[in-house]
DNA sequence: CGGGCTGTGTGACATATATCACCGTAATCC
DNA sequence: GGATTACGGTGATATATGTCACACAGCCCG
């Protein structure tokens, strides 16, 4: 990789860190609907995302998939930063939604570079305060909410992601929400009668102003 | 404060580091029931649990406060430790349960303390790593399960906490769960027939076996 | 002592969401 | 092109949970 594309993703990280990662990290390439940790796995290495976007869930016993949050180009996997030993376990399942490139890095370096580099140091704690965040407004979702909030919630996360044309389904949506297909078909109905949408198959755009 | 007692509640934690936040950090002692950070309200310091019980909640707009999580004696506000800047603002609400002593210490030192001390930067990896792990147990309750299950987990993370005699009202209760009292009041009375707790007006008793 | 709390118990009912059954239509596949 | 499958629409019904109404018991307090 050259630098200055390194520099485009993580504006915040000195250039000499950016040398380093580019020396010690190795990039992977994932296809979209890849997925990059299963719940479980052994946690071997530091992961940021050059590019693509990474769903994560959370996993019951019967295999249900809720959703949590995204990660793009430039975030890091927080759970693969929080790992003090070599044993932990993911606690969660990532999934690439789009093709994407992941730099791996060795997690001994985690510590290292904390002291080593200013730069790192708040790139860590942002991501973590951002993700901490992301979990928090979830958690609001789920407990406050009606799953017609829920359901705008959600929707207005995907388009800020991946623009006001969503390609996905209503079962895809339901399974997301721990809800069922008709449910979110009935709610998507009421959605579009008030132009906040218009549904297509296998889509949902978005137009609702302001 | 004296050192061999920061020790016991700090085990991990290197001696220098104990007597630096000896000298830099300052101690508040809380009354139970007291408020420890306001949501909005801005984070000034890094703040340690050295005594008692904490309890750390979501509010939403209406005033509703969702349990999220218990802090205990040598663990560490992860909120309080996310601060890159010195503007940001808490999220969560923070109430002392029994009476509690907090230490106190200026912001610049995690950073500081980070690559200074090994086990610091061990600390505080554990200390985030512990609050995710419960945010997402958190998560799971409410995405997964019914209100009696999630009633049940409620108990036992007391029960965890507090011992099996639990001094609380069906009331409380459900507003920690966001639920109402009457639906509290029914299932704690189907768990009683199943002998799984004894009730008595403002407490119940934990005897479940296993 | 009596009156007003606070906490609990419980029936009746309202509502949100899940589930079941079934259908039509668009896309896909030999 | 005809069969097959995936997706979306919709009514009927079941279930979980929330809400309302009210009763009762213990307790504090003037």
């Amino acid at each position: 990789m050259d630098i200055t594309a390194l520099q485009k993703i993580f504006p915040t990280l000195e250039e000499d860190l950016l040398h380093e990662m580019n020396e010690q990290g190795s990039l992977k390439q994932l296809k979209a609907g890849e997925t990059l940790l299963r719940v479980g796995q052994t946690i071997r290495s530091i992961m940021l995302i050059i590019e693509g976007l990474v769903k994560l869930y959370r996993e019951d016993e019967e295999g249900n998939e809720f959703f949590i949050y995204y990660l793009d180009a430039g975030q890091a996997c927080s759970l693969s930063m929080v790992c003090a030993t070599k044993h932990e376990t993911s606690e969660v399942l990532a999934k690439a939604m789009t093709n994407a490139t992941v730099l791996s890095l060795p997690l001994e370096l985690m510590e290292q570079w904390m002291s080593k580099y200013k730069s790192w140091y708040q790139f860590v704690i942002m991501s973590y305060r951002s993700r901490f965040d992301e979990l928090l407004k979830t958690i609001d979702a789920i407990a406050f909410s009606t799953m017609d909030e829920r359901l705008e919630f959600y929707l207005k996360r995907q388009v800020d992601k991946m623009g006001n044309t969503l390609k996905i389904t209503h079962s895809e949506i339901a399974a997301d929400l721990n809800s069922s297909r008709e449910v979110i078909t009935r709610l998507l109905k009421k959605m579009e009668a008030k132009h906040w949408l218009i549904t297509d198959r296998n889509s949902i755009e978005w137009i609702r102003k302001e």
